[in-house]
Formats: structure tokens, sequence, C-alpha cells
RNA sequence: GAGACGUUAGCUCAGUUGGUUUAGAGCGCUUGCUUGACAGGCAAGAGGUCACUGGUUCGAUUCCAGUACGUCUCACCA
């Protein structure tokens, strides 16, 4: 057979994943198996796959095929939700270039176009996963404005208002003038930006004098409506009751005083302009002040500004600059550092504004998902979420619920007569509502507008582990009961808020009980510079060229290697290039494998069979480990040992122990033992590398078709010979020190050398010894009793042994390295008896820690005294 | 401004209830090898007063307090 060197991951890939989809090997239905199941935090439906998602889909497969591969009935529901506001900015912009105004067009025509684009586009990023081995059942796909989604969306919307836990109401809200839509405070993110102070005077109404107000916004000077300082306040006391004069507008407003004012900063001195500052806003309720809203909703000045009319804030904020120094009230203008807060989705900057919206009442229903998380039904990983956690949901703000926008959940409220409302699933119950309340029973579907806004897309996505299962509109059926709760959760810190509290919330809310039992929070891909990987940067690799580069197993195990939970990942290409190599190890090794000839006749030399026998053990201690990592989620620590066991101690120690000379045959028993072991070695790999371990599964033994490795059970965790594997960790030291004699003597491998050991034969393993024979080609081993001249020497443990050189050993050479080791053997013991010294510690110190350090004693001695005497053997040959 | 978390090798991180032969891994680095599975490899090696200062203790990388620096979250500073 020939077998390329290099491993080649492209054909396996399409082979292997549509040899699982051929044999529905993803898919799960309800039986009497213990569930595994993991909703896909679903990405946006016109996406495309970058970095996080590669990390965050890698983490949810590994999870779900080792499940899958212990016995569970794994199910991994896929799906996309709609992601109103960017996929509506997306279908508007698109509509532009066409020349179609949004405006011009009805709500169904433009629900139209959102359509077509989102089946043009739409699921393109799960094509993509199945790239990366994603092993989804894919038969359930959803999407979050499907039918079912959509109603049970509707209903929820509807008893969250029939509980009274829904409100309308005028608020101050976070208003992005470019999606020209409210948004909720989590997708506000505030920076420090370079900005201007201006020293603004207003007159005194009546009177001469002025005062001066500082402000990073003279644009809104336009909505003041007051002027406010501090009641405790000397400087402007004298104030009190009087009128000033706002620039640009000429308006008369009153001087007022309020403690929210702070003395030290600016002038004392604050405009209050209560439409559009939250604070101002406040105030403004306080003192009875009217409030003038100078903002058009896509940020431009409005007829009520007065001025600048249409033109927009950026400018207009200049144009106010003008106006003010031409009519001297601008005093003088400063740098200043504000923080400004932007929109989370556009990048626009968010203007605080007041407007109708839709609020959930947050208090009581996020207190069972705050304990939940607090008493450990549901586990965070990495548990330092937990105070973040805590701090959010005891500090909950309401949740603006409503979007000025087409593309998504339509709110469920009609309106009737002077604002009064009803609010129902369908258009007729709300009919049936409307004439109740209104007591006219004449009210028809016309007199009935419904609300023209849609939900915030979380309003939604918080339902996801729920309405996967259909648990709302049906909340007896089998796959809910079977399914719900999930068990994993795998997603980004970011939207712990955003979306994990809400998941929360709901699962307590719609099925008293918690929709996953651990969330594992993944860290965030970053670059070189610590920089997040983003489109807009330029610096994020295309992943699906990744896959082309490196093979998807490649990829997954460089994203996987580097990503403890909640640490950020540094991407560097040299990631899915260990992950390569480490594919290319595998490969190779199989080759060697898989190349030689069996042989019946030959007997199994001792070495091989003791190698077996030491190789079964590290494949239970590994299995044991990996299992307690997995335990508590460090994957990447699991992949390390994996990484390790395979590369270290199957290829670098067991095949190099087992392997037959060059076009020599191998015993059949070791052939066959290495196969089973080789099998068991691609099946603990399986979850991080389903591609290559599947092609090499396929190819290890006779299969059927049908079989595949990722239907197989992993190896179980079971006890393990821990005095087999600490004699062959002493091998290990020994089969070093004679590769280091070979080395520093200049002794070629091909030449056969001698090993003496000073020690009584019965101590040691003989078959062991014949693993030393054969990995440093000895000619003999034998014991003796006392040192050999002109030999090189090593010592393990107390143990000295000799490497007979025939006048090839350099004295002065020797000695240096031999004083060496004598002043590291002194340094250490001085150490120790530091400690066996204090009385107070032989006193105190429990009696297993004494012993040991006892032990360390008699050991450190009996090194300085074998090394002492070789030394001064040394020193009369000189 | 308040709070949370962190600071261990050049980089990214482990270090499991304070003692495990004077601290570990992967990558990177240095040196030597085309040794017939693998140069996408093999072998050997260098590299750390565990941020700093105190405290508790027989004993501290590990526990406590403070300092410095960093990251994140929340918050109304014009």
């Amino acid at each position: 057979m020939n077998i390329p060197s290099k491993y080649e991951p492209g054909k396996a890939e399409s082979t292997w994943y549509s040899y699982w989809m051929k044999h529905g090997f993803f898919k799960s239905t309800p039986d009497d198996r213990e569930p595994y199941t993991i909703v896909i935090p679903p990405p946006n439906v016109t996406g495309v796959l970058h970095m996080g998602h590669m990390l965050n889909n890698t983490i949810q497969d590994v999870l779900t095929r080792r499940a899958r591969m212990q016995g569970k009935n794994a199910c991994w529901v896929p799906g996309t939700d709609h992601a109103s506001i960017a996929t509506e900015a997306k279908v508007v912009a698109k509509l532009k270039e066409q020349g179609i105004e949004k405006k011009n067009l009805t709500r169904d025509e433009f629900l139209e176009h959102a359509w077509e684009w989102t089946h043009k586009h739409g699921g393109i990023i799960l094509e993509q996963l199945k790239r990366l081995g994603a092993s989804c059942d894919w038969d359930r796909t959803l999407f979050t404005m499907d039918d079912k989604r959509y109603d049970s969306v509707i209903k929820v919307f509807v008893d969250l208002h029939n509980k009274g836990l829904i409100y309308r109401g005028v608020r101050m809200v976070n208003w992005d003038p470019q999606a020209r839509t409210a948004v909720s405070d989590e997708e506000v993110n505030y920076t420090e930006e370079k900005s201007k102070l201006y020293y603004v005077k207003y007159r005194i109404a009546g009177e001469d004098g002025f005062v001066t107000v500082a402000t990073t916004r003279p644009e809104t000077i336009l909505g003041d409506t007051a002027v406010c300082a501090n009641p405790d306040d000397k400087r402007y006391s004298h104030l009190k009751g009087k009128k000033v004069i706002v620039p640009m507008v000429d308006r008369e407003v009153p001087f007022i005083f309020d403690s929210y004012v702070d003395k030290e900063f600016g002038t004392g001195c604050l405009k209050i302009t209560p439409a559009h500052d939250i604070n101002d806003y406040e105030i403004g309720i306080r003192h009875k002040l009217p409030s003038i809203d100078v903002f058009n909703e896509d940020g431009t000045m409005s007829e009520k500004a007065g001025m600048f009319i249409g033109v927009d804030r950026f400018q207009a904020r200049e144009l106010s600059e003008k106006e003010l120094r031409k009519s001297g009230s601008l005093v003088k203008v400063e740098n200043y550092n504000n923080k400004v807060g932007r929109s989370e989705r556009t990048n626009a900057v968010i203007e605080p504004r007041l407007s109708m919206q839709w609020f959930l009442k947050m208090e009581k229903i996020s207190k069972p998902a705050l304990d939940a998380v607090m008493n450990g039904d549901v586990h965070l990983h990495p548990s330092k979420f937990r105070n973040l956690y805590r701090h959010w949901m005891e500090n909950v703000h309401d949740w603006c619920i409503s979007r000025q926008l087409w593309w998504g959940h339509r709110i469920p409220a009609w309106y009737f007569s002077n604002g009064e409302y009803v609010v129902a699933e369908t258009e007729q119950e709300a009919l049936e509502l409307a004439r109740k309340k209104s007591g006219n029973k004449s009210l028809s579907a016309k007199d009935l507008v419904q609300d023209e806004d849609v939900l915030d897309t979380w309003f939604s996505s918080w339902l996801w582990p729920i309405t996967c299962f259909d648990g709302i509109n049906d909340p007896e059926n089998n796959d809910y009961k079977y399914y719900y709760p999930t068990n994993d959760l795998i997603t980004a810190p970011e939207i712990l808020f955003f979306w994990v509290a809400r998941m929360i919330i709901a699962g307590y809310e719609y099925r008293g009980e918690k929709p996953f039992s651990n969330v594992y929070l993944t860290g965030l891909v970053r670059d070189q510079q610590r920089r997040k990987m983003s489109k807009s940067l330029g610096n994020s690799p295309e992943p699906i060229d990744l896959i082309e580069k490196y093979g998807a197993d490649g990829v997954r195990v460089g994203m996987l290697l580097c990503s403890p939970a909640g640490n950020d990942l540094l991407y560097d290409d040299s990631l899915p290039e260990q992950g390569r190599n480490f594919a290319n190890k595998i490969w190779n090794a199989f080759r060697l494998v898989k190349g030689w000839h069996v042989d019946d006749s030959i007997p199994q030399p001792e070495s091989s069979e003791v190698a077996v026998k030491w190789m079964n053990e590290v494949l239970k201690k590994s299995v044991h480990e990996i299992d307690n990592n997995f335990k508590k989620f460090r994957i990447s620590e699991a992949l390390m040992s994996s990484y390790k066991l395979f590369w270290d101690e199957f290829s670098g120690w067991y095949l190099e122990i087992i392997k037959p000379e060059y076009q020599k045959p191998i015993d059949r028993k070791t052939f066959q033992a290495t196969v089973d072991i080789f099998e068991k070695l691609a099946e603990l790999m399986h979850s991080f590398m389903p591609f290559i371990t599947e092609e090499i599964w396929q190819m290890l033994k006779e299969r059927k078709d049908g079989e595949s490795i990722m239907v197989t059970r992993l190896p179980e965790s079971k006890r393990y010979n821990k005095e087999l594997l600490a004699s062959f960790e002493n091998i290990k030291e020994t089969v070093t020190a004679v590769r280091s004699v070979r080395k520093e003597k200049d002794i070629p491998n091909r030449e056969t050398i001698e090993l003496l050991i000073m020690a009584d034969s019965s101590e040691y393993d003989n078959s062991l010894m014949k693993v030393v024979s054969k990995l440093c080609n000895l000619s003999s081993v034998e014991f003796v009793e006392k040192r050999r001249e002109g030999a090189a020497s090593f010592m393990i443990g107390t143990t000295q042994y000799f490497i007979p050189l025939e006048g090839k050993l350099d004295v002065e050479a020797e000695l240096s390295k031999l004083r060496q080791d004598l002043e590291y053997d002194r340094g250490f013991l001085a150490n120790v008896m530091k400690k066996l010294e204090n009385e107070r510690f032989v006193q105190n110190a429990p009696a297993n820690v004494i012993d040991l350090e006892r032990k360390k004693k008699s050991d450190a001695e009996a090194r300085i005294k074998s090394l002492g005497e070789r030394i001064s053997h040394l020193e009369k040959l000189l």
C-alpha cells in the first residue's frame, strides 16, 4: 500500500461528513437512553462564520460527540436568529442601491424583500458549520421567525402582559438614530471619546448680569427649559426666582436649584434639557419643566428646535458654536474627554430620547434565575462569572423590548380609541377584547390599528431552549419533556446578560425549571495585539480558508489548545498549524503500523509484551485524566492529555519499543494489540478530531457499511497500575541517560554498548530492562557490586549506572559534571536540613511530612556519598 | 466613582483544600541530527527571587491585609 507521507484532509472531510449524514448519525429522537442536549446559540441568519463561531461551535461539537460516544442520546439543535436591526439595515441598504426607499414601501412589501433576502443569504453559516464537522441534528434546524417560534413569542408577550409584567410608557430610551429605533441598555457601549466642553453665557432676564454654563452639546441649548445650580452654592443664591435667557433662541427659562448639580464641576451651573438627557429628564420631572424635543428620529434637528431644521445633530453642533461665537455668548471651548454611548449594532452615537416604548418588569421574574445560579442549579464556567451575574441580577433594570422596526415579531397590541389598546394573540381576539373594554359592540376590525413596532430579537431568543422543542405552544409534547432542561450552553461572556440570564429567567417563568445545567463561557478570539477580531478591523482570517489550509481537525485543535474557559484566545496561525502537525503525526503513526507485515511464526519479544502491558495502563490513566478534565469543563486540558498520550507515550515510546527492524515482520500478538490500542486512541480523540480519526478507524480493521467511529463507545475510566507506570518512568529516565552518554561520547546508534548497574538484580524487572536494551541498542545488561573504572556513569535515584568506554572517557569533563551534580545535591540537602533541624517543624509537622523529609535527606546523603567517591577516584586518574 | 477578577518561563496558560526530591505544560528559542512512519519530524538543552510589601504558620506560589499594574462589569457627572 502506498500511503502519502503527508495527511491530506480535504477528501476525508467531505467523504466522512456525507457518510455520517447518509447514515443519520446526527439524528436524535426521544428514547429510553439518557438525553444529552445542547441548543446552539443561534447566529444571525444572514451572517457568515467568524472565528468566535469556530471556537464556540467546535466546543459544542466536542461535547456532543463525546456524549454520543458515552452512550447518551445526543441532540445538538441548530438554528439561526433573525437579528432584526442588523438584517433590516442590510435590507434597507440593498433596497437603496436599487433606488427603493423603505418609506415608500408598505410593511408587507418591505417584509417580502426581507424574506427574500433571508432566503437568499440564510443558512450559509449553517453550511459553513458542516465544514467544521458540526454534528447537529440538521432535521431540527430552526429559525426564530418560523411559524412555531413566531407564535410562541406572541403567546409569551400576551401572557406576560396579562400577568401585568409588560407595560407601555413614555421613558427616556437609548435611541439609535441610524437604525431609527430604541435599543435596550445592554445594547449601548460606552467609550471614552475626545470631545469639547463649551462655556456659554446665559443672560439674566431684566438685569445686566449673566451666568456661564458648561456643556458638551451646544446644539441641545435649543431645547433648554431651565438653568440649574446646587441649592448650597452661594455663588448663585442671588438668582433664586429669577429667569435667564437661553442664547440663540432667546427663550426665558427659570433658574432653579437642585442638589443633583455638582458645585465643583465646570461652573457649577447646569443647563437643563429634559428631552435629551436622562438626568435633565428627572430634574425636569421634579421641577415640572416643559420638555422640547429638538431632534427628529434620524438625528436631524426638528421643527421645534426653531433653528438648523433638518440639519444633522453633529453639523448643528458646529453651527451652534459659530452662532454662539457670533452673538458673543461663547466664553471659551476646552478639549474634554467624556463617555459616549454607541449602538452595539450600528455604532451610531446613542441619543437619549423620550418616547413611548414597551417594557418588561424584571425585578420579580428574575429572582428565581438569580437563585438558580447562586445555589448551583445552574453552573457558570468559569465560576468567576457568578459574581458578575449576581451583581447584574440584583440591579436589573426593566427591559425595553420594543423596536421601531418591521423585521421581527410584531407587537400584538391593537389601538382602538384615544390611545386605548388591547393585547391579544390574534386580531379577532383583540377585537372582542376591544369591544368589551370600550363597551362599544359595533367596533369592527377596521377600527383597530396594530402597533407598528416589533420586539427585541432577544425577546425571541430568550425562549430558545424552550421553543427549540416547541414548549410554549405544546408544553406536553415528547421532545420537550425529554430534552428539557438541556445540559450545556456554550457561549461568549459578552452575552451573559443579553441572553443567558434572560434564558434562565424564561426557563423558570415558563417551565419552572432551569433551561440548562452548565453555561460554558468561552473567551473572545483576539489577534496578537489583543484586539478583538472583527470584519471592520480586517484582522480576522477567513474561517473557511483556514479549514482549507490546515484541515478542519487542525483548526479545531488549534482553537481548543489555547482556550481555557473564560480566557481570551490570542489567535495566531501557529495554532491551527500545531493542530495540522498533530493530525500529520497521527497519520504517520498509522502509516507505520499499516505498513507492517505480520508473521505468525515469530514469538512476541519480551520488550513488546511489557510495552503492550504498559501502554494499556497509560491509556487507562489518560482516560481517567480526560474524564476529570471534561467534568470540570477543562476542555483544552483534556485535549492536551490526549495530545501527549498520542504523541509522547504512544508514538515516542510505545511504537519505538515494538517497532520491528527495517523490513522485518512483526509478530501477530503485538500487531493485534497495537491495532486495538490505536483504535482506542482514535476513539478517545474522535470528539476533537472527527475526520482523521474516522478515516483511520475505517482502515484499521475490516468495517462494514454503516459502521462508524462516531457511534462506538468511549473507553471507560478504570483503575490503573501505578507501580508499573512508575517503574516505566524509571526506564524512560534510564534510556534518556544512556542516549545522553551516546551523544556526549559520540557513540553512533548502531554500535552496541554495555550497561552496568550497581544494584541487586532482584530489584529489577527483567522484561523492563529488555526495553532499555532495545531502545539503547545494548549488547548486555549486567548487575555489579563495584564501580567500573574507565566508564561513563550516571545516577537514577540513588542507583549508579556505568557504560564502559574503553579509553574514550574524558576525565575532566566527567569530573566537572559530577561536581555540578554534587553541588546541586548539597544545596538540596541543606534545604532539607534547615527543616529537620528546626525543632518546631519536627514537633508540629505531620508524621508523613517529616518522613518524607527524612527520606529526602537519606537519598541526598546517599547520592552525595557516591558522587564523592567517584570524584575522588577520577581525581586520582588525572 | 463603585465592584469583581487577575498578576507564575519570551508568549499562552496549569498548579486540586499550605509540605509531593529547591515550580509544570504547550508553543517559541538554542544545539545536533535527511537515524527508512513522520524535517508538519527526532534527540538534547537553555529559560522563573511564582508582581511588590507586610502578616498568620514549624513551613506560603498556595491563606490574610495593603501597594502597584492589568482586564472586565456597573454607575447620572454637564
